[in-house]
DNA sequence: AGAAGCAGCCAAAGCGCTTTGAGGAATGGG
DNA sequence: CCCATTCCTCAAAGCGCTTTGGCTGCTTCT
């Protein structure tokens, strides 16, 4: 069933069943309720590949999902694509979701945006100085990135979560809780989001004097395994840290697990903050200890984002171009005094 | 630059450089270089939506991605995409996803085969008799299925983990150690492979005069939170089961932590053996107590489907319609001889 | 030498929709 | 009674590609 046979059938031309359709003021009130009936009764869906072809609009927003064996199905970014799809859902938009290897992300967004089946793109796991955004600005599509890139220029539409203040904030908790000794579990020291929550907690640190020593730093995918790696080795440093960063639930999990095997008691021998993407699998308050957080939802920026986008193709609101979020620090029974020397 | 312009450009006819382009046999081979280079030099690329429209191919594959808040940013749903990702990135395809509301799968299937944006169907998380499947057989694309639906007439294609065999042989295995008291914790029971397991665990029992207890079994998302709650509960059961099987190692992750706070070794006082779907987040050899598992990759099901639905649409090659693959037993630390009364 | 075959190219139709520019039927004003 | 105005409707032109069905000129066969 196609438009014109919807038409013949109805005894109308095509222009004024489309008008009809699409919600055009000159079309009479009768004459659109019988269109609506009739695309009710046939099921007629109109072919979007044809309307695409004819409007130049796709009616969905691109984005590039990254496959390496390092970041694969990774719970941070499939949070997120919730929240995104949620959104999505309510405007009758999808994804086109283009598998991409790591090493050729720039040419995955090339060829999506080339490919017509678009109208806007995302991307995100922003690197410092990240190659992306100069193939982004130079198309002539809206985009949005979620995360910034340090290094760059900030003249591009993004949202982001305000990671040094969220890191700065855990750390001057934990200073004046007394800590001296910290301790630093990051992700991929290459992501934007890692280097500012190590900016965050140096600036802190450097205000009491202190520096973060490169020994009780790690940087590592967002694993429990790597978590448990990375703590157990640091557990076993001479000089060993009272407190602990964490950039995500998941490394906590792990770090967690090699301080109970250790035999220290989280809370009392160590401290630890972990930042929370309010990942649905993983509660901090539901840790044993249940954990002190700086927490900001995934999913929410994901819907947000989708709305922004949405928002965007139609014409229909202007939004900020650049959003800055704030973590909120949420202390659970993680955190403690530090212990006496 | 689209292909008139390029065309023109050429001094060529649309229909000629469309042939050199898609490797036709009736192009000159020197005509054929010309416009090859021509198009590296342009950086031409046609125009999907046109493509579509004309030859009814879209290059995609649907899915229809589940966004209640229950199975939200499902980690066995993502590794599972990331299968996906990997194959169709071999052969330039891409997805589209579909976020459903939960209640309405079926209008989300039918909306998105009717857009014309897609080749081919695929749906998972089958339900006891499915309704989806009646609708999928109704529509002229094809499809594929991850999973089965018990109950329905197994006429379509599929590809199935042999789910009953695998919990069959590893509650025998603990039977054989002598295990007499069991618990099941188990995914939602309105899914096929929760119904299966479950089916394969009790035909084991029964095969000893044995039969499930149904305090000792529960039906929940698959989260370590739940597994929590369901250990925790039944291990104030009097009569405290000595064995338990996990249908994931996420509800595994969360009934070790009840193990632990309560005191039990694991693998002396409380056998355990986790389904394993090779979740990269969650290694069953990493937990503390190395986990039994029955192990297939829920990534390689991925890898293989998008093969198959690919192969289907370009018509390059025929497959098996239904493939049944067999869960590896790997015995770790988590299971020991029962302890005696 | 004429018929037949073939390689290589092209013009034009068509995919299903939107949108432009115009026309026909009422209505109202001069 | 005629013209202007408003309301509704339509035919036709595109969107950028593939594909059908020729057409041309050259080689090969009889």
């Amino acid at each position: 069933m196609n438009l014109k046979q919807l038409s013949e059938l109805l005894g109308l031309s095509q222009t004024t069943v489309s008008r009809a359709l699409n919600g055009y003021p000159e079309v009479n009130r009768e004459t659109r309720e019988r269109v609506l009936k009739a695309v009710r009764e046939t099921g007629y869906r109109p072919n979007k590949a044809a309307q695409r072809l004819a409007t130049g609009k796709a009616g969905s927003i691109g984005l590039v999902m990254p496959t390496s064996p390092g970041n694969s199905s990774d719970v941070h970014f499939s949070e997120f694509l919730t929240g995104l799809g949620e959104e999505a859902l309510r405007h009758d938009f999808h994804f086109v979701l283009t598998p991409a290897d790591p090493n050729d992300e720039v040419g995955a967004l090339r060829r999506l945006a080339a490919s017509g089946n678009v109208d806007a793109l995302f991307v995100n796991y922003m690197r410092g100085h990240d190659p992306r955004l100069e193939m982004l600005k130079s198309l002539s599509m809206p985009f949005l990135v979620h995360g910034r890139s340090i290094g760059s220029e900030p003249d591009y539409p993004f949202l982001d979560l305000d990671n040094e203040a969220a890191f700065y904030d855990a750390t001057k908790l934990l200073l004046q809780l007394g800590h001296r000794h910290f301790a630093l579990l990051n992700g991929p020291i290459y992501l934007d989001f890692a280097i500012r929550r190590r900016n965050g907690m140096e600036a802190a640190l450097a205000e009491r004097g202190l520096a973060l020593d490169e020994t009780c730093t790690s940087h590592t995918p967002m694993t429990d395994e790597q978590g448990l790696f990375a703590m157990e080795r640091i557990l076993q440093l001479e000089k060993r840290p009272t407190a602990v960063l964490c950039s995500s639930t998941v490394l906590a999990l792990g770090a967690v697990r090699a301080i109970n095997q250790a035999g220290l008691k989280l809370g009392e021998d160590i401290s630890l903050i972990a930042h929370d993407d309010v990942l649905t699998l993983l509660k901090p308050e539901s840790f044993t200890v249940p954990l002190t957080t700086t927490r900001s939802s995934l999913r929410a920026a994901g819907v947000r984002i989708a709305e922004r986008l949405i928002g965007e193709i139609k014409h229909t609101e202007t939004f900020p171009a650049q959003e800055l979020w704030k973590a909120e620090l949420i202390v659970r029974a993680s955190t403690g005094v530090a212990p006496a020397e």
